[in-house]
Formats: C-alpha cells, sequence, structure tokens
DNA sequence: ACCTGAAACCTGCATATACAGTCTTTGATT
DNA sequence: AATCAAAGACTGTATATGCAGGTTTCAGGT
C-alpha cells in the first residue's frame, strides 16, 4: 500500500527530488540488463558525442561537480568502458574516449533506455511529458552557475 | 565560464537529475548556517507534522527506500534531533520523534528554508514554478510504486 | 505450544553527490 | 631564468541512494 503520500510539500526542492529518486528507479530498472545506471549510460552517452571532452568541461554540461564526475568515472574506467589520458598538449586536463567495449555496451543499453523513455511518457502522459522537459530546461537555464 | 550547456538531451531523467543538483545545491547553501542540509531540514519537518511516525510509512511518504532513510536519519539521532524509539506495542516499529533540539533546530532553519524557497521563485518565476510544481506532483502520483 | 509466513527494520556493498584542501602544470610577469 | 597566480584534476570526508540479504517480531493456522 504505496501511495497514501499526504504531503502536498511546499518546497520545490523535496519535490524535485521526490521525482528525481522514483525516475532515476525506473530508469535504472529497465537499464539493469546491461550492466549501466542511467548515470553511467548517460556519461557515456555524453563522452560518445563529445570525443575528447575534459573533465571540467563535461562536469559543466551536466550541471555536475567535477569532483562527482571523477568519482562516476571511476567504475567506467576500471571496466575499460571509458579511456581518460591526460593531454600531451597540456598535462593538467584529460581527455575522455570511450573505448570499443564502451561502445558496445552503450549500443547495447540503448534499447534499453528507449524502453523507460517510453514508459515513462506512457505514465505521464505525452503533454505533461513535453511540458516537464521544457519547464526542467528553463530551471536550469535559469540556475546557471547558481 | 559555465553557462554552456548544449545538450538539449532527450532523456528526461537526466534533465530531472541535473535539476535536482542545481537546486539542492542551491538550498543547501541557503542552509548551510543552519548546520543542516536540506535533507536534513525535510526530514525534521515531515517528523515536525508526522508525530510517531514508522520508518516505513515516512519513507513511503517521501519516495525514499526505507534503508535510505535509515541512513538519513542516523545524523540527526547522533546529534540528538531525533528520537527513534522502538514502539513497545511492536517492538518491530520504531517511532520517530523531535527532540526539543530538534525542533529549535527546524525553528532556525525555517527563516533560511524561506530564503532560498524565494530565491528559487524569483529564479524561475512565478508562473513557472507553480507550474513545475504541479507537473512534478503529478508525475509523483503516476509514478506511486513504479 | 509450535510452525510458518509475512512485516519491519538493519547491515553490507556499491554508486552518487559535493565541499575543502592538495598536487601538478601552465602561463604571465618581472 | 625565477617567481607566482591561476587552471585542472585528485583525495579526504561526509551525506544521499537503493538493492540483496539477514534478524527480530508478530499473527494465524494446526
Amino acid at each position: 500500500m504505496t501511495g497514501t503520500t499526504k504531503t502536498p510539500s511546499p518546497c520545490t526542492c523535496l519535490r524535485i527530488r521526490m521525482a528525481a529518486r522514483r525516475v532515476t528507479q525506473m530508469y535504472d530498472r529497465h537499464l539493469e540488463p546491461s550492466g549501466l545506471t542511467i548515470t553511467q549510460f548517460g556519461l557515456l552517452g555524453h563522452v560518445a558525442l563529445m570525443p575528447e571532452v575534459t573533465i571540467g568541461k563535461l562536469a559543466d554540461t551536466l550541471a555536475m561537480d567535477p569532483t562527482t564526475l571523477t568519482r562516476n568515472l571511476a567504475p567506467l574506467v576500471a571496466r575499460d568502458l571509458v579511456r581518460s589520458d591526460p593531454d600531451p598538449e597540456d598535462r593538467r586536463v584529460r581527455r575522455l574516449d570511450l573505448t570499443a567495449a564502451g561502445r558496445a555496451a552503450l549500443d547495447r543499453a540503448l534499447p534499453l533506455w528507449k524502453q523507460a523513455q517510453n514508459r515513462l511518457a506512457e505514465r505521464l502522459g505525452a503533454a505533461d511529458t513535453k511540458a516537464l522537459n521544457a519547464l526542467l530546461d528553463r530551471a536550469l537555464g535559469q540556475l546557471e552557475t547558481t
């Protein structure tokens, strides 16, 4: 008997965190056969689209602290899905890239992610899904650098 | 130079997680003088409104795994802001309550939370804030028990 | 009284998150 | 060339999150 949530909490932060928990769980369950979490899937996807990206740049793109990104990359690097090599031009920075195994893992996970995405849209309805995405995008724009 | 987010990521999950990170950071910074995180503030507030609540019931209300709630309560219990006593009627369950110190901490933090809340509404605009809250509430309703 | 299944919570493990502080490297200034 | 400030990433610590599996307790059936 879940489902007796009686708290019309006035706090936007709690609400968005609650929703993030639920949505994350849903995506993680769909992705489970791939051995990736939604966070890891997102990292692989972004590295695929941004070859040679640095930690700082990617962290900025993801609104994630660079130290958090470093830790989140660790299991992917350990499993040899992502390469993180120092740039010979500027040895302060590291350049991220997918390995062949990383590309393969991403390809395997893609249909599972699509399933989750469809499932969510089904639950929320097309209109609400679209509206939610738009609102979150606007919010992210307004909260840059906080 | 934060602020060059170029990813109109099609993934609702990543978006909501990004927004949750940003919003959480904002609230945590406002709450910092109180020595509470927004999570801890939320727990104190809910325990205040639901005296004698059990772990399971509160976890359900917050869309949070009971094991997560147990861990999140630990620092509050350690600092003697929350009491977590076994129910004599049914010794499987624990009953949560605020201590006097917990009540005081909550009262001290309240104006800081209000500041954060106002600040967010200011950034997003009144209309978007309202719309976002409503959408998140609907989403949470649709995602019950996932 | 005994067994058994379910309920409620906890522990072990792994990932996710970020602040403060540190180390290395770079580039600019003298 | 020596110095020094800043950039980029990592480490230490602490909280946040949830799955798998375990323990204690309770309620029902025999």
